[in-house]
DNA sequence: GACAGATTGAAACAATTGTTTAATATTTAC
DNA sequence: GTAAATATTAAACAATTGTTTCAATCTGTC
């Protein structure tokens, strides 16, 4: 008899319990981690037997991989259609349109407090006890973004060499990470004193500094003397 | 009878259990984290019985925040005397010069491969899953640093608001934090075709970067009315 | 030497871990 | 309906965890 249980909604019966177990594990691997996370807590949360983790996935480990990527996966790909926007809109943007929007873009999957922190925390985790080759890791989901906005910028910005703009690249994601970490941190935290980090305001502060910091690099296309550049030290 | 064990150096007879606990303890804790770390690989790397550790200190998380204040305490005083440093330097230093010193002080401590990385990767473990209220970590060990910089800022930089200042204070420690977390990165992983990432390289640029992104903020002392300020929307 | 306190040692404790097993239930195909 | 394949279940497995116990040893004082 195919009798329809009424009492439970249909979002967390309907679903196969393959499902249901990847969707549990995402969200305990995130917040506390693959070790701290037990077999007994995924499969509580998704409501199944013990053993059916390792019948559907073949092991807590493997588990882990296969939420790893079906997190990053689309977060990945989502960057990477907003840089080949930049890449193709016309007419080519300012500096400051350029920084505002991939500021924007780069924030947007990671300021939610539920989900883009899951994002946030998850990549640290696994940065800090690989699961999956680093390597991999690195070339699968970091380096095609630092590529193509390095591309981007030298649309967009002044010309530098190569390994500058990736330098440049490097100061801009350094700063807007920072920021979302500040920005889960004083939710997460009250301090008597300190007003809660204020994630809008650090965009617009963002787009001034990191665009007058760009257009240092546009004073010298020729002539690189400045006491800092450290174009003899190479080598 | 005092019989002096020979085949031993005295390094690591001679201490006391505690002091030897102590000191296998933060090694093991910043590489692996509390959870991964067994009481058992404490008490061997420490060459002691496994009750050691509740007598000496009373359980396993209490040696672990024992552990953790040992470490940073002396890193913390470190950043403050150089920070305290460049208050009082006469003349007052340029933009540059402050930059270029504020820099070194800040990564000098963390870069080293193998004492530097475990002070990130042991602070990176503590913001993950704080042992220690998150509240007292950053009154203690962050806000400070960050106070203080700010002060050394208003000396040497251009007039700004101090909600701004605090923002380019995160701007540089940003920039910093994702520089000493690529240099360590790099020297962990293989990439064909990646060049390892050049520290020194990026502090030159850091200065220059940074120089120029602080000075946008001279322009308008009194009129701050650029599309980016968000002066106007404060509330 | 004898005693008291501090420290160390081997063994055992209860709890939790990931995984496996074998039986049962469900679905699919004919 | 029947049989094969798929899916789920409860129970048990061996291994590891932090902590405790209690006897043995060391240290300093009288």
């Amino acid at each position: 008899m195919e009798t329809q249980i009424s009492t439970c909604d249909a979002t967390s019966e309907a679903r196969e319990t393959h499902e249901r177990i990847l969707e549990a594990a995402q969200k305990l691997f995130a917040e506390k981690g693959l070790d701290a996370t037990s077999v007994r807590d995924i499969t509580a949360a998704a409501d199944c037997n013990v053993a059916a983790v390792n019948y559907h996935f073949g092991g807590k480990e493997n588990l882990y991989l296969e939420s790893f990527k079906a997190m990053l996966g689309p977060l990945r790909d989502q960057r990477l259609a907003m840089i080949a926007e930049l890449m193709e809109r016309e007419p080519v943007p300012t500096l400051e349109e350029f920084l505002a929007t991939f500021a924007e873009g780069f924030l947007d999957p990671l300021v939610d407090h539920s989900r883009g922190r899951m994002f946030m925390v998850f990549v640290s985790r696994e940065l800090l006890d690989p699961r999956l080759p680093l390597s991999v890791f690195l070339e699968e989901f970091i380096l095609p973004m630092v590529q193509r906005a390095a591309a981007a910028l030298e649309r967009v910005g002044p010309p530098m060499t190569p390994n500058n703009r990736i330098m440049c690249i490097f100061s801009l994601i350094g700063q807007l990470l920072h920021a979302v970490k500040a920005h889960h941190l004083s939710a997460h935290v009250e301090i008597q004193d300190a007003v809660p980090f204020d994630l809008a305001g650090f965009v617009d502060h963002f787009v001034r500094f990191s665009s007058a910091g760009l257009r240092a690099y546009s004073l010298d296309e020729t002539a690189s003397s400045t006491p800092f550049t450290g174009g003899e030290k190479d080598q």
